[in-house]
DNA sequence: GTGAAAGCGCTAACAT
DNA sequence: ATGTTAGCGCTTTCAC
């Protein structure tokens, strides 16, 4: 039979004291002699007293945890994100309750039902690509949830968030191909109305108008990027550009079928042509050559977001107004051998 | 401001009737007019009435969360089984908490005992390989809550657990190289002490031995199996027995790392020397040529954790004697270009 | 078919 | 420095 806990009450009768004076202890409120003090805490441990969160999250009508709503729990980047999210939120003292929308609005709009029904006292999303009524983030604000966006972000001033600089990213990974001495780059871009695709294309413009060099629509090519994508968007690439020397992909897997494709096409990476991708996968090392990537600070961001999080709380918490804050990571270009030419010698 | 939300004893004021009613028909029971039941409904609907279920767990004494202890939550294997639990706990109404141990035996200490405090209704755990002390599941028994260990398992027969039958796995991955025409396998394994290595070492020993394949130490070699490990435990295979014709790795990171230097050899995969490798990670299928390897059922494996969970909550709650179970789940050898040797025609 | 009342374990005024 | 008391929102026994 499993043995009752021990609860304030019980610690109070076999002390004699108040219930109040047992929770002031419990809670280290400054104003209890050294001794009662001392009583309590002791008996506590002998009974293994364990404070019941339910009750004081109850009475209090917060709950100490905070929900995440991710488009999905595998994949490097997520993945990620949620272990800074973890690592942050568990040090503050907060648990953590992680929903899963699978791309889809109507399980978010669930999810997020269900993290306010939990009692949730701040809330971290990452909006899913098929996200058009966006009403469920308004419930959150009626309620007074802090709430802060990561990497898929909703774009209003009121908004909290924490985005990567897509933009900055893709530039530096164009500027890089530059700098080893290509000038025909190709681009295997994703879809243009989501934001941080768009981002990257044009980073990738920029960087090329910054060093002169003209912009071709036949060196662009948009798909979804998943692998084949990319196989098939060099397969084309090739045929209206052979003269290309250097391909920016906005994400690593595509990368890969294409590059598949230039191999097939006995080109030779990095010397014929080079490579640079986006996301810093798990895989962008274990490839031959490894990849060159822009790794997108995924732990950081996850982290990044908890401060963000609890500091709204905090403003809450004072009934200061909530003000809405945006932050931009700055990513990290990865070089490795897709991209590295030995000079000529 | 934040409004109110409505409590059930609001919507008794504005019906005139008493929370117990309310509550009867939010919970439908079923000594209830049809009346009184559309009324509350409707009220409820237009007030948007959302349950406490701090308060109600609190009254209950359960919590509807599940808490669940992992090692890590990135990389593929347990980002895939998280998802699986996700699913199927949802599905039955819970909610998900989940806990790093960072492969840590105090870290997971404290996660079981967050749990405890959080008062979630079942704990699903993957046990950190640094865990020597195993009391804290102890007091999870005692306070009578039911337990799954999954993948990673404290052998005991009180113990329910579902894991995957890597023997199995191993043993259908060196059979298969087998039939392949190869007779020299070799084996990068993992750590002896930790059991799905051992178990996939002695698959692979009795798959050799039911093929009439004598073993050979100098075939075999131990590491913790990193790309690295992989890497240097293939060049001293090579060393010690040159005319291997086939390897077999207790993982598929392992695998890569000495499919370089196969490479680096001049050696043609599969046509001199066969793969396979164990896991079946993303990259897994990105490499070239593509890995044959065994896949671990890892959203099966969440799915049927929280089935075996789900039953033993049951029969708590019918004050059954939990019974340990174990459930064994079979892999499936996914066959790629690693290992499939055009027959000589 | 419905209501009254107790209480889950805790916190926080408001006492003293 | 300590005690008294009310109540968070809900479920549930017992009554009618």
């Amino acid at each position: 039979m499993a043995t009752r806990r021990a609860s304030i009450s019980d610690l109070a009768k076999q002390l004699n004291l108040s219930v109040s004076t047992i929770s002031r202890v419990l809670n280290n409120h400054p104003a209890i002699s050294d001794a009662t003090k001392k009583r309590v805490w002791e008996l506590a441990k002998q009974l293994n007293y364990q404070p019941n969160h339910l009750a004081a999250a109850l009475r209090k009508g917060r709950s100490n945890t905070l929900g995440v709503v991710v488009p999905h729990i595998d994949g490097h980047f997520f993945a990620l994100v949620l272990k800074g999210i973890e690592t942050i939120a568990n040090l503050a003292g907060f648990n953590v309750m992680i929903c899963q929308s699978n791309e889809n609005e109507g399980h978010e709009k669930k999810n997020i039902a269900t993290l306010l029904n939990a009692q949730v006292d701040g809330i971290l999303v990452s909006v899913s690509l098929t996200t058009r009524d966006f009403s469920h983030f308004d419930e959150v604000r009626r309620r007074n949830i802090p709430l802060v966006f990561f990497d898929r972000v909703v774009e209003t001033p009121e908004a909290s968030a924490v985005v990567l600089d897509d933009y900055q990213g893709a530039y530096q990974a164009v500027s890089h191909l530059i700098e080893q001495g290509c000038a025909r780059i190709a681009h295997l871009g994703g879809p243009q109305h989501v934001n941080i695709c768009q981002n990257r294309y044009r980073g990738y413009q920029d960087a090329l108008q910054a060093h002169g060099i003209a912009y071709d629509e036949a060196l662009v090519h948009f798909s979804n990027l998943s692998m084949q994508d990319g196989h098939d968007g060099m397969e084309q690439l090739l045929q209206q550009a052979p003269q290309l020397d250097a391909v920016f992909a906005a994400n690593d897997l595509s990368l890969v079928g294409a590059m598949q494709v230039l191999k097939q096409h006995g080109l030779r990476v990095p010397n014929n042509v080079a490579l640079a991708g986006f996301s810093n996968e798990l895989f962008s090392s274990l490839t031959e050559p490894k990849l060159t990537s822009v790794d997108q600070r995924c732990e950081e961001m996850g982290r990044t977001a908890v401060h963000l999080l609890l500091e709204l709380m905090a403003q809450n918490e004072n009934d200061e107004k909530l003000t809405g804050r945006q932050i931009t990571l700055q990513p990290e270009l990865l070089i490795r051998e897709s991209s590295e030419r030995v000079p000529a010698a």
